[in-house]
RNA sequence: GGCGCUAUCGUCUAGGGGACUAGGACAGGUGGUUCUCAGCCAUCAGACCCGGGUUCGAAUCCCGGUAGCGCUGCCA
């Protein structure tokens, strides 16, 4: 009766403890270890936690969790900060930010973490281990070959407190173990997946601080979320196998454990991890691809979310005001390129033709398509080239190439087909024709194309595919590209101006294809003098 | 091997016992935009993993199987 009334009463201030917690602010954190660049399966968690943050006008914390100091390294952590930054993602407490709740390295906390294992190892509910990696290696084979579970066999769990420091004394380095109960159910409440439920008969006795004294992962997150009062742990799937672990240490701690939020993982095209071989993984590199921002945001956040409504296309701040932690999926989801950069376009589509400009640059002046130093002319011709260019490209990245078809220009190399369809009755004529007619323009431009295109149908009685498609080529070498009212302004003002790569305007174009005409034969001399 | 998670068009997803003839988006096909390509518009095609059960009724709930993924570290 005692016990049951004991329990109720715990009930009680669990249940007091929760709707406390529930109407404090919620507190939610991202924790990278600096072991690379961050990966868009990370910075999707991050992002998520971001939105479930800034819904609920909580606060986003960011902790490093550098306790691996073989893998950590301080460049990491600031390229990661630059990364989150660059996505849009700002944290409200942080290494550099600051916070009541710091420090936001767990390298910084090791303190923290030594006052917490003595008092688990005071209580008796943690103890010493001294048995060796390689110990534990060849104890895992011999059980999981013998009942194909790998569990610690808790060799260490009786050795008293005080044989424990006589022996460390005498120089034996130790681990510390948390002491589990090892038999009965665990269960706890996931906010995506409902209840997840483990057998604690399978779950050994886990390190939590290394012989090194360096604290484990399942410890330190445990004192850390705790400690910065976080309501709720929102992370990868990779993780509900060590919640229950960490649920054991809270409870050995009598700290109420946060609500968990576990997240699908984001795979490759084949179903495997998404890794470099699928393509760009880091943030990093969409950045440098020239994908915007708040394009991969959105790109992101649909990748196991979706608005109520049937708009995809949305701001951070759309995403704000509709975000739903319950309407997240539970399954894996590929990481789909061709999405990504749909979005990208339709976020691109929003930028001022002048944004557009600044975007592309760095990547048109790396190709060397544009100088350093832009005058005010180049500006507005790089203008022209975003308004026409910006439908054929998925990322700024992309420019150059397309940009390139404008500089190209040689007869010699077009190819056989292409080569082919000049030797067309129409062809030859109307391009020797318009030759003749264009020598006699100083300024050439669209207006006078057509004039003179009008010209060459009455003359020749060539029209339609017949007329403008020897034109098309004769002026750019392909049979396929961009709208000629739009190309030919772009390729006569480009030509007037001084870049690295200089571009022929449409007169010399066209000599220079008749000339490449002659030389094949295609064309009568005479017709070409004018 | 053990334990866990997951399962709707090729991909991301909507749906949560009857409104489903299963909806949208990307990708794909076809047509239009009277030079082409891109874009845009229109249009078409395309899915409830399998087997049992519960129910008058199952994509939806339950069980089993299968597959994928995760964990099984003195990594996080």
């Amino acid at each position: 009766m005692e016990t049951c009334f004991c329990l109720i009463g715990i009930w009680v201030f669990r249940q007091n403890v929760l709707i406390l917690s529930s109407m404090k602010n919620i507190r939610v954190r991202f924790a990278p270890s600096p072991t690379g660049f961050l990966h868009v399966g990370n910075a999707r968690t991050a992002l998520f936690n971001w939105l479930f943050a800034r819904q609920q006008k909580g606060t986003f914390v960011l902790r490093i969790e550098d306790t691996d100091i073989e893998r950590s390294a301080l460049e990491y952590e600031e390229k990661l900060k630059e990364d989150l930054l660059w996505l849009g993602l700002d944290w409200d407490e942080g290494p550099d930010a600051g916070g009541a709740f710091g420090p936001y390295r767990q390298s910084l906390r090791l303190d923290i973490y030594k006052d917490y294992t003595h008092k688990l190892l005071d209580s008796g509910k943690a103890y010493r281990c001294f048995c060796t990696t390689e110990d534990l290696e060849t104890e895992r084979k011999e059980a999981q070959a013998k009942s194909g579970v790998a569990i610690y066999s808790g060799k260490c769990a009786n050795i008293s407190a005080t044989e424990a420091l006589q022996r460390i004394q005498d120089g034996e380095k130790a681990s510390v173990r948390l002491r589990t109960p090892g038999r009965g159910a665990l269960a706890f409440p996931d906010l995506v997946r409902g209840e997840l439920k483990f057998d604690l008969s399978l779950i050994g006795d886990p390190i939590i601080v290394r012989s090194t004294g360096h604290p484990a992962y399942n410890f330190a997150v445990v004192v850390d979320d705790s400690l910065m009062e976080i309501t709720h742990v929102i992370r990868g799937e990779d993780h509900i196998s060590n919640t229950p672990r960490q649920i054991l240490v809270y409870q050995a701690l009598s700290l109420v454990p946060p609500h968990f939020a576990h997240l699908s993982m984001v795979m490759g095209r084949d179903g495997t991890r998404l890794s470099k071989r699928h393509g760009a993984t880091a943030v990093d590199q969409f950045q440098k691809d020239g994908v915007l921002s708040p394009a991969l945001f959105n790109y992101l956040a649909l990748l196991g979310w979706a608005p109520p409504e049937d708009q995809e296309v949305l701001s951070p701040e759309e995403m704000i005001g509709l975000f739903d932690l319950k309407k997240v999926s539970r399954s894996a989801a590929i990481f789909d390129y061709d999405k990504l950069y749909w979005i990208n376009r339709q976020h691109t589509k929003t930028l001022s033709v002048r944004q557009m400009a600044e975007m592309a640059f760095p990547h048109m002046k790396s190709a060397e398509l544009l100088p350093d130093i832009m005058t005010e002319a180049h500006w507005d011709w790089l203008e022209k080239v975003m308004e026409v260019f910006i439908e054929r490209v998925d990322r700024f990245a992309d420019f150059p190439l397309q940009v390139d078809s404008l500089f190209r220009y040689s007869p010699v190399e077009m190819d056989e087909e292409t080569k082919k369809e000049m030797e067309g009755d129409c062809a030859s004529r109307v391009v020797s024709l318009f030759g003749q007619k264009i020598a006699n323009i100083e300024h050439f431009d669209y207006a006078q194309f057509v004039t003179i295109t009008q010209e060459i149908k009455q003359d020749t009685g060539c029209k339609g595919k017949d007329l403008y498609h020897p034109l098309r080529i004769a002026l750019t070498t392909r049979s396929s590209g961009l709208d000629l009212d739009k190309f030919i302004p772009l390729v006569e003002e480009g030509a007037r101006l001084d870049l690295p790569r200089s571009l022929k305007n449409c007169c010399q174009r066209i000599y220079e294809m008749l000339g490449y005409l002659q030389q094949r034969g295609s064309i009568q001399n005479e017709e070409t003098e004018s």
